[in-house]
DNA sequence: TGTTGCATACATGCAGCCTGTATGTTATTT
DNA sequence: AAATAACATACAGGCTGCATGTATGCAACA
């Protein structure tokens, strides 16, 4: 049995401030606003001081950008790890969209990552981010889905950025309260819309 | 020739300095972000001082929030100004929609309706805004077309945030540098994948 | 019509907080 | 043990909101 506090490496000690400190900064970030919530009480909540803050972090921005980065990746996991690759274009897509629904319901993720993230980091970095994570899996989904002809040749893009700003949107209006169904069923019938061929709409939906 | 700086009806200097006020914000709050524009800054180039600001308006978010109002409305009225009553709905929808990336080619406006908005004031503020402006005659588009049997039916609630929500990544897109026909030729995919019939793509875009 | 009293429209000054940095101290590494 | 990394502490500047002070418009009454 080693010692409790005895030595600990350099290396050891810096990802531990650094996972203290964006935990501490993500519970906050997400119960609050980015701006309602000062280093002070970041610091507090994680048991250092702002020396490590300003140690590890060049300033608040970069410290946010971490959190939005981490939680961009678990929003992306989850969707991963919900949607087998055994299925058809279509239904790997709907399954996608529900677990990224699904996903963003954790609570305080819709502000962070898609109102106080692109007002503080822009919607530049913000596609930067979404683009290595989330974005991918749906990018890659639409592709597959027109290079198998059930999908309309568009600009892969534009049709990439343009449907995820409406899951989105949806995933807001739910956290809002608005009936979940009827933004599914749109989203649904936004991407089916760009089928030649009319799928056959298939069971009501999980309604979850 | 009345005199120059003589009597002014309290009404008038009220009018005056909030017109003043939300001019000097709008320009300040359109040239750097919200977050980076302080009120020493904005009474300066108002030509007042911070007491005029405090007592016209709650706080500083207030301001912001009447420099938003004013400016969604500007964009709603650039949109009825370009679309005339004598369209069919589908072409009435794509005249709305080139209105309004047009629209939103003005500096610093997606920043300040699309991503400090949002963030600042909260979707739930900014739904409402837009619901009074600028939704308002997407939504009415949008159930012209479905009651014409042009459109299936869908929650009209739903459908309008959703392809609002594109037209909004649209307009950052675009703003941006991404290519302007690459996303309008998705959004008007989008809606025309609404339509029970397949509408014959029109001549490829005024390309603007 | 003049004046008296109040409300409105500001200007100024202050208190508290927050951010970023500079400096000091302790623990590691070499 | 020298150097460097990982912090802690102290400080400077700026900003927001409010409280207080002042001048101007306004309304009623004499």
């Amino acid at each position: 049995m080693q010692q409790e506090s005895g030595h600990r490496s350099n290396r050891d000690r810096t990802e531990a401030t650094r996972a203290d400190l964006i935990r501490a900064a993500r519970k906050l970030f997400t119960e609050k606003s980015y701006a309602e919530t000062g280093t002070p009480e970041i610091v507090a909540e994680a048991g250092v001081t702002r020396g490590a803050l300003y140690h590890h972090f060049a300033d608040k921005q970069a410290l946010f950008g971490a959190v939005v980065e981490q939680e961009a990746a678990a929003v992306a996991a989850e969707i991963d790890h919900a949607s087998p690759p055994s299925l058809s274009a279509r239904d790997a897509l709907i399954a996608g969209s529900d677990a990224y629904l699904e996903a963003m319901r954790a609570p305080g993720r819709t502000r962070l990552l898609l109102l106080d993230g692109p007002a503080v980091l822009g919607r530049a970095a913000m596609d930067e981010i979404d683009n290595r994570h989330g974005n991918r899996s749906l990018r890659e989904g639409l592709v597959a889905a027109m290079r198998a002809q059930t999908m309309t040749r568009l600009p892969a893009e534009a049709l990439t950025a343009l449907l995820a700003a409406a899951f989105d949107r949806a995933a807001l209006a739910i956290e809002a309260g608005a009936p979940a169904e009827d933004y599914r069923a749109v989203l649904i019938a936004l991407m089916d819309g760009l089928s030649p061929v009319r799928p056959r709409p298939t069971r009501p939906a999980p309604s979850r």
